[in-house]
Formats: structure tokens, sequence, C-alpha cells
DNA sequence: CGAATGACGATCAAAAACGATCAAAGTAAG
DNA sequence: CTTACTTTGATCGTTTTTGATCGTCATTCG
């Protein structure tokens, strides 16, 4: 359709460049130029504005991060042509089958885990969420319970996140967490955001169960940081794509798998697995 | 021509609009213009009517959403006519003033509280909330930093409120909390709720100066609770329907009272705190 | 200590966006 | 069929934003 990436307008740009400085601490200006492709001068105004507000600090040569620990941007949720978006639907619909009415159980962010959120709607739960749009979803029952964790919301996801969000979870207890990842290799499980993951370790230390959904397209993959190792995961639930030599590998392991069939036939959930 | 495929009323086309707008949360005008099939003018128009009336807020290079989201059972606009609805949104222009950007501001839930939030998207601004719709204003957005208060939420207004919520608020400082009022009498402020009152008290304690949004009619109401005394308010915004005896009785105070004009005329005195 | 390199800030011109105005097309009423 | 009214698209002048140039200042190296 439209371009994705690309939105025009200098608010924005301000908070990409506010991630680049908060990634890396430390950025010239040369740099933002090109990671941004705006010119130097553009660059020289955006940083006197971030200045202005406190969230950088300019130096002889680059500037420094001095700003708190969010920045807020939530983007279209996905494009609906997506194959992935089958996938992750397929995954949903099994996860959901290991609910019970009447758990306690905690949603993590991502768009899988959204999937799982909807078809949780209107049965009776508890629900423990960081997330904006999950939150939203159930926001409007009557039959949950909600809880948000507080905390700064990260734009790009609409989740809460950081010290506020863990230092909640330290008090909740719930039986089941859903998380989702942004990558999976032998050594165990990753996510892109240091402080995401963080507080994704808080939400594991809270549950009885912890439940991964993650698309086979995840596999092999990496990311900046390591959330869980293998033997911290109850549960996997992948959709059934995932190749033969990681089902092998899992096998071995003491982590549960669970694979989703794609065949798109409405099938009859019958629900409630423990 | 062929009125049933292609819908092309200003109406349905405006709905349309509004859905791409909601869907992304941001849309510049020549996006629009591609999507619409429309003219740059026409979409301009368009915005213009759907910033009067609230749903959307626009900036330089594009729009943000600013209206309900669906799945949030909203405090009812209700009646369109409702006087009340245009006395909210007087309040909320003259308490925009009142904010300075690169503030930290803390935003009550409530639908005048809600109105302010409308007001203030799109500028550069430290926001904390414990309401879902007022999270949901700016998640989008991408010059404000966004907190949202953990806790349990109630059901019928979509904000955090409890004991949880109490506790992160007391780590945290803003410079301005604007809270909402279920009545005002000669005694102080009150709420329908216990637990929100509790709460509102912890935003009064964790904030530099507590401003109270209020329309005329609250006046002389009580309710279950009492939030806040006289003297603990720094401020209060009330429409100018307000009687005299409630403004005697204000001026007599250190309470500074701001009265919102209720016809749309420009009004020229800008009044701003530090 | 002084020149050179690079960074910074200010100024200016081009580009994009905005608002207002006007004409054309379409619609409803008489 | 004509007239009044609304809606749409296009144009123009103005404002905002962006990119480039140039003089000045700081840091470095000889």
């Amino acid at each position: 359709m439209n371009s994705q990436t690309s939105v025009n307008t200098s608010m924005a740009r301000r908070a990409r460049m506010l991630d680049v400085i908060r990634q890396q601490g430390f950025v010239s200006i040369p740099e933002l130029r090109d990671s941004l492709e705006v010119s130097e001068s553009t660059i020289r105004r955006d940083l006197e504005s971030l200045e202005e507000s406190g969230e950088a600090r300019r130096t002889h040569g680059g500037v420094f991060y001095t700003g708190s620990v969010t920045t807020v941007r939530q983007f279209q949720r996905g494009n609906p042509n997506d194959g992935a978006w089958d996938k992750k639907r397929a995954i949903a619909l099994e996860a959901a089958k290991l609910v019970n009415d009447h758990d306690t159980v905690l949603l993590d962010g991502g768009s899988t885990t959204y999937e799982l959120a909807k078809q949780l709607v209107g049965r009776p739960l508890q629900i423990v969420t960081n997330s904006l749009p999950v939150a939203n979803l159930f926001s409007a029952s009557d039959s949950v319970d909600l809880v948000i964790l507080g905390g700064a919301i990260h734009n790009r996801t609409g989740v809460t996140h950081g010290p506020f969000t863990d230092q909640m979870l330290e008090t909740i207890n719930v039986q089941k967490a859903f998380l989702s990842v942004a990558g999976v290799n032998e050594k165990g499980f990753y996510n892109s955001n240091l402080l995401l993951v963080e507080t994704e370790r808080c939400m594991m230390r809270s549950a009885d169960r912890t439940i991964i959904v993650a698309d086979s397209t995840k596999f092999g993959r990496s990311s900046l940081a390591r959330m869980l190792e293998w033997n911290q995961v109850d549960t996997l639930v992948v959709d059934e794509d995932l190749s033969t030599l990681w089902r092998d590998r899992i096998d071995e392991l003491d982590t549960n798998l669970i694979l989703a069939p794609l065949n798109n036939s409405q099938d009859t959930h019958s629900n409630s697995i423990s």
C-alpha cells in the first residue's frame, strides 16, 4: 500500500533521533545524519530542541543521552495481509486452550499475545498485562478483572516497562504468564529492548507457569538481549511450520512443545487443557 | 452514479478518514489524499471538521487520532446537544493554557480531563495518568513521554486505582496535577468512589500544583467521599456559568479561580503558570 | 605558539504545508 | 427549467520547515 517506515514529521523524527541517542548513549552528528537521512542543520535544530527539554546534552562532536527512560511511538499494528498473521492467530487459538476459566493470566505485549487476548475476551478471567492494546481489549469486558502494570510506555509497542513495572510485578502472582519473543536460538529466548527484557524476567518470576508464544520465523534469530533460558520455560507454542531440526532439539528438553495447526479451518475450539 | 459500491457522501468519507487515522495513529495529508482519492483541500476541510468535533487533532504535517477507542466504553458523549460538553471543552481549553511545553503533567480520569488530554496531544510533554482512555490518546504521539499508573481497572471509568496505584504515586513527582471531581461544596471536593478518592489524594501529594477542573454544574453537589479540602487546591478551572455566589466565596480563599469563556470568541488574555 | 581541521551557529534560499479565495460541478427546491 | 445552495477541486499568497553556505570558535597537531 503505502510507505511503512518513513513518517515525515518533525516530531516523529525527533523521537527516532532520541531512540538512537538512548540506544547508543553517545552519537555524533554525522552518524545521526546518516541514520535519519536528513541534513546536519536539521539535526542541530532538533538537538537544540531536545537539549531544551533536557532529554539530551550536547557536547563538542555529538550528543549524550540524559533523559528519562521513556519515549513513545506506536504506529500501525501490523499489516493485515502479512503472512505471519495467520501463524500468530493459529498460535493464539492453541494458547487460548491452555487457559481455564477463572485463571489468573499475565499477558505480555506483542502481536501474538494480542491475538491471544482477543481469543480470551468474554471469558471469566483475571488478566494482568503491561500492554495498552491488550488492556483496551478487556477494559470493556465485565467478565474479567483487569490489572495494568504501571510504568513508562515504550512507544513502538505500547507496553509499559522499567523499574515501576518490575516493582509492581514483585507483589503479583499469576498462574500462567504468556510471553512473546523477538528471537529464539539454542541458548534461549531474546528480545530487542534491555529494559523490556528485565521486565519480562520479572514476569517469569511472578508466574507459576511461563508459556512462550512465538511463530516459526523467530527461530534461529537472536536479538539484543537474552530474556530467558530454555529451562525457565514450561511450555512453548509455535506454528507447525517449525523445522524438524528445532522440533528434535526441543524434544530433548524439558520444555513442552505445542504445535498450532495452520490449516485455517475453523476448528471448533474445545478449550481447557491444564 | 453507482451509489451502491462507493459511497461518496461526505459523512461516509469522513468516517473512512477517521478509520484510517484511528488505525495508524498519525497520518499525513498526502497519505490521506492517496487512500481516499480526493483532493487535499477536501482533506483539510474534513480535518477541520474532525478537529472541531474533537475526534482528531492536527499538527504540522498530519493528524493525530484523539477520538474514543472503540473497545473502551467511553464516557458517553451522550446527548449531542448537552450543554455540559461545551463547558467541559471550554474548561479544557483554558486548562491547556496552564501547561507549558516540557512540563510533567498528571492527568486524572474523567470526561473533563479527557477533553484536556485531547488538547495536549501533539505537544512535547511528560504525561502521567491512571486513565486508560487518556493513555490511548497519547500512545500514538511521538512528542510525549507517557507513564501509566498501574493497578486494578475500575470498569466503568477505565481508570486504575487501589493500593498499587497509590504505591506507585509515592515515588512520582509531577509539576501539575489535573484532577476531576464529581461535586464541590463549601467543605471541599468530592468523588463517588472511596478507593478512587484515596488515589486522588496520592496524586495531590505527588504534585507541586493541584489544579481542579470542574464545570459549574458540579457546584453545590456533594458525593460519597470527600477528596480534598479547599486549601489543598492551587487552581480551579470552571466555566463562566459559575454563579456569583460561588465566585465571591472563592475570592475569599487562596485558591486561584480561572473562568473559561463559553462562547467560542477568541479571548486575548493568556494566563500561564510557570 | 600558530596553523589546520573540524564543529558550531547564523543567515539565506528552496521546498513543503497551510489557509483563504474562487470557479466549476452537483443537488435540492421552486 | 431555473435558481439558490452545497460541495469539491484548483490556485495563490503566506508561513513553516528544511538544506546549504559562510564566518567564527574550539580542539589538535606540528
